[in-house]
DNA sequence: AGCATGAGTGTAACCGATATCATTAAGTTT
DNA sequence: AAACTTAATGATATCGGTTACACTCATGCT
């Protein structure tokens, strides 16, 4: 059967159709009025078309996320969040994901755009900043969560990568470790080079120098990140101490660790970047920095379903949370 | 600036917004009123409006779906395969979460029915029948995957339960294993049930009584699993072996054990359902039974999108995943 | 009594697509 | 040249809501 529409409730309560509408959107209505529409509405089980709704509203309850990977745990959590949050505010999400490449994302921005959602969530692929800048000309409110491009007008949502990355790196040092190697997400990301800047300056300020060869950006899919750790451990003069300071790559680099039967901490010691479950698994459980995926969402929705103001940032503080990887040199 | 809308594009090319329509869903147009068109549509940038579209049609492409959780790795997999495969199609999806609470997913009912999505794709709890019936008879495409209540009209996409668990204790009784425990999901939820009753029958094929202390049934959210592995653990003639058949409760019950310093394989085997990250990092890595996620992704969304048809149902097979957590008693 | 006020209601335009149906133009047949 | 196809195109109703505007009628005020 078919379902019910507006009219048909008008017609079952004798009112007109304003008078439902005003019903459905608390309009002013008499008190016997509503009460005959609510009735009307719960006999014929009618429910106002989000279609019709969203193409007469100046504003829908939409919103997008453009996630690259939902494989990944910290994405998947950040969903998770995202998703609640929304519902809480009463709007729903339409979820794209971009495996990291742009053209699937410029794919995931045209059909957001068609949407004419209110907001969108998303972490962005360097390549594609025109699309998206042209997303945001739209009117569609732009977030960018975890990482950002440049040159777009768009709200930021991320740790503070550089303070973090900073203790981190200091940590290690303060223990005695002089070859501290990190895996950062791509030099083009600009995660990757905030971490790296926190470690760079964690260097200097103990009086390291900085080699260069302890630096290894990787990108976020596939298993260079397991390459990288690698390459660290085969150095004439290896690492004592790892920094896995690329969440996607994580799983990947403990994995490889494993296998090449290193022993943490005694061989080297390892802080991973984000707090998933397999890092309190592990043997040892890995010191890691854990990223507050509630409060990223919590600002990501609230940002994106705001109506007006000029882009802002957020940094929340992530913490370092110590388990039993690390041991002084 | 506002967007442009399709009389913009018909009046740049000096044609009829009906030959505008007819370009974008390749109607009868001559080649040079085409060219004309294409041409008015890139220079405006011309999105068609997908809530316009979806007023109109009659099957919009939009797909829901409904998870109990992005935080489990087995939903976070699946919806991102799902997600995949409906891009594929040309489709969208508005995710929805439940956190096993039937007045979530409840609310998720309604807003999917007010959506007038072509399909649904869930993993419902049992609480709810009624309303999912009622959004099945509304026309939208309904598929259950990974679970399924009973008494729905809708599609079910899932794993072999029963067998897959009758061939992992069987494994585990041929070792020698007779106190073999299960943790398994609610007994109100199909996956609960099925899977202890291929614990059962293998149970019986090899001559084992079966002792009702052995087989727990825990829920999906919570801690519960790994109180039901230390219950077993404790009882006066503690199980050598264990099945934790109960995907969200595996992390759980893996730190559960390693709390509890029980060795693994040594003291106890161990089985877990769900071939999650962790279970490979874990020491010894675990022994598990891996579910064919994208294969399930890829019938549900076909099933979801399909416009007509009877109810059907999919069961596809899981394979067990030998690695080091299983030795004989 | 006469008029302003305002709460409650109804009518109809509108959002931006699609699809039906009528119309026009060009080509074919006799 | 008239009649007849056939292909391309345009005018317009339609989907199901929201909302601007006009209207009614009871109440309060001078």
């Amino acid at each position: 059967m078919k379902p019910a529409t507006i009219r048909d409730v008008a017609d079952a309560a004798a009112v007109s159709v304003a008078a439902v509408s005003r019903v459905l959107n608390d309009g002013p209505v008499a008190e016997a009025t509503r009460a005959r529409v609510l009735d009307a509405i719960e006999r014929l089980d009618y429910r106002p078309r989000t279609a019709a709704r969203e193409l007469r509203a100046a504003r829908p309850s939409t919103l997008g996320l453009v996630l690259a990977d939902l494989a990944n745990p910290f994405f998947a959590q950040l969903a998770d969040r995202i998703v609640w949050e929304a519902r809480a505010r009463g709007a729903q999400v339409v979820l794209l994901t971009t495996r990291e490449d742009a053209r699937f994302e410029d794919e995931a921005i045209q059909a957001l755009s068609s949407r004419r959602v209110a907001g969108v969530i998303a972490t962005p692929t360097a390549a594609n900043s025109p699309a998206w800048s042209r997303l945001a000309e739209l009117g569609t409110r732009l977030v960018f969560v975890d990482r950002a491009v440049e040159g777009v007008a768009a709200d930021r949502v991320g740790i503070e990568n550089e303070a973090i990355t900073y203790e981190a790196t200091s940590r290690l040092l303060a223990l005695g470790h002089v070859r501290v190697g990190i895996v950062a997400g791509p030099e083009a990301s600009s995660t990757g080079r905030e971490r790296v800047q926190g470690y760079r300056r964690a260097l200097a300020d103990h009086g390291v120098a900085l080699d260069t060869a302890l630096v290894r950006y990787a990108p976020f899919r596939g298993d260079e990140g397991a390459d990288a750790v690698g390459a660290l451990l085969a150095l004439p003069d290896p690492v004592t101490a790892l920094l896995i300071a690329n969440t996607a790559q994580s799983a990947a680099c403990a994995r490889r660790l494993r296998q090449a039967g290193i022993a943490v901490p005694e061989a080297v010691s390892v802080i991973v970047f984000g707090d998933e479950p397999w890092t309190e698994l592990y043997d040892p459980p890995m010191t890691v920095v854990r990223q507050p995926v509630a409060m990223l969402a919590t600002h990501a929705v609230e940002l994106a379903l705001r109506e007006t103001g000029d882009p802002v940032e957020v940094r929340a503080a992530a913490t370092l949370v110590e388990r039993s990887s690390v041991r002084a040199r």
